[in-house]
DNA sequence: CCTTCATAGGTAGCAACGCTACTTGTCGGC
DNA sequence: GCCGACAAGTAGCGTTGCTACCTATGAAGG
């Protein structure tokens, strides 16, 4: 899969996987590659940035820990955070079931 | 909806609605609005732009005619772009349901 | 007659986003 | 000592859609 396509999903997702627990960046790939089945094998140069710009917005916190000598930066979702995926959450559902509507919905939102 | 996040799908979604049959640019705008129950109102530059995209691709093709004055530009799929919707479709599926693993249909997966 | 709106097509320049390529540094195995 | 996996990061690029404009016709309203 084109990871290109993931333009602006790509904060929902990392938001999504800090839900389940803080992880730092490297794990954060690995998350996102063994959930995703393979599908997602994102760059450093994709996730680092997109880290910093969710630190920014205040969605997510970071900390420091050294292990084995070993810098890791843990990020974890804030209060925030939670909200905003809240939200990316509805957006996604909106967006995949519009576009569902043209590209043949591969799964008809079950109703309620 | 906030259209930006359609990155990378706009393509397809201009082949899905030529599928139907020729139109042109300005009724490509209504057709998206209308079949997606106004949830997506694109303005003309963006839909101009990936039409010509579209054309220098060889996915639609376009004729001139004058109709009461009035310059129409009509699109239409080639054969070309119906194999490439068939390709967006697919890619399109594995896009959401990879994606929906992680921002779920609903709730976060239960454990089962 | 003139203005305004809907129809119709288009361009220029901008900002966002993710990618490639590269850098720095530790640790373990050869 | 060197290479590869782990870990974090930066710089610069290309694609993409958006905003803001411009041109032009026909119909409706004053």
């Amino acid at each position: 899969m084109k990871a290109q396509a993931l333009h602006g999903h790509l904060d929902a997702l990392l938001l999504a996987v800090l839900e389940r627990g803080a992880l730092h960046g490297y794990a954060i790939i690995e998350a996102l590659r063994v959930r995703s089945g393979g599908a997602l094998d994102l760059p450093t140069g994709t996730i680092y940035p997109a880290l910093r710009r969710l630190e920014r917005a205040g969605y997510v916190a970071s900390s420091w820990s050294t292990v084995n000598g070993r810098e890791r930066r843990t990020y974890q979702l804030t209060d925030a955070g939670g909200r905003a995926l809240a939200g990316e959450r509805t957006g996604w559902r909106e967006f995949s079931s519009t576009v569902g509507r043209f590209l043949g919905p591969d799964q008809p939102p079950a109703p309620a």
